[in-house]
DNA sequence: GCCAACGTTGGC
DNA sequence: GCCAACGTTGGC
């Protein structure tokens, strides 16, 4: 568990018909809290985020395609959603739209094959490294 | 709408 | 602690 290594990535997916990125960009700088998440994994990936760490938005269902990038903007904290103190959530505020880029997309990059998206296709909130990070933006026009 | 993959629950 | 049954997610 690296601490401290600047900034880490992430990806978090969300139907777009209950809340998608124009609801994101609407949210603006004070951002929206990532809320209703109750999978331990995912929540341990929440739980390791730090103020500043990027997300890719991505569009389950409808869409499957990564459109927009957000940040961190609180810590995990007491979901606000529930009672249960076992779970957290975040908050987002939107940073930057992309080009999307499709899980289909995605599929045929050699590089991206070890995608958490790709493999743990459940898994609702997913670390992402560097170089998938770089070369995703690259592909959906963020320099 | 179907179904595979995965996570959770609960009986033993 | 194992595992069968069940529920949910999400791609197709």
């Amino acid at each position: 568990m690296e601490k401290g290594g600047g900034v880490r990535y992430w990806l978090l997916k969300s139907e777009p018909d209950e809340f998608g990125w124009p609801d994101q960009v609407a949210a603006g700088d004070v951002g929206a809290e990532w809320h209703g998440i109750r999978n331990y994994q995912a929540r341990n990936n929440l739980r390791a985020m730090e103020l500043g760490d990027r997300a890719f938005f991505y569009h389950s269902n409808i869409g499957k395609e990564i459109v927009g990038v957000v940040e961190v903007t609180r810590l995990a904290a007491q979901d606000s959603t529930t009672d249960d103190a076992r779970w957290l959530s975040v908050w987002v505020r939107a940073l930057h739209p992309l080009r999307a880029v499709t899980l289909a997309q995605c599929k045929g990059e050699p590089a991206l094959q070890n995608m958490v998206l790709l493999n743990n296709s459940r898994l609702s909130v997913q670390p992402v490294t560097a170089s998938e990070w770089q070369l995703i933006c690259a592909l959906g026009g963020f320099v």
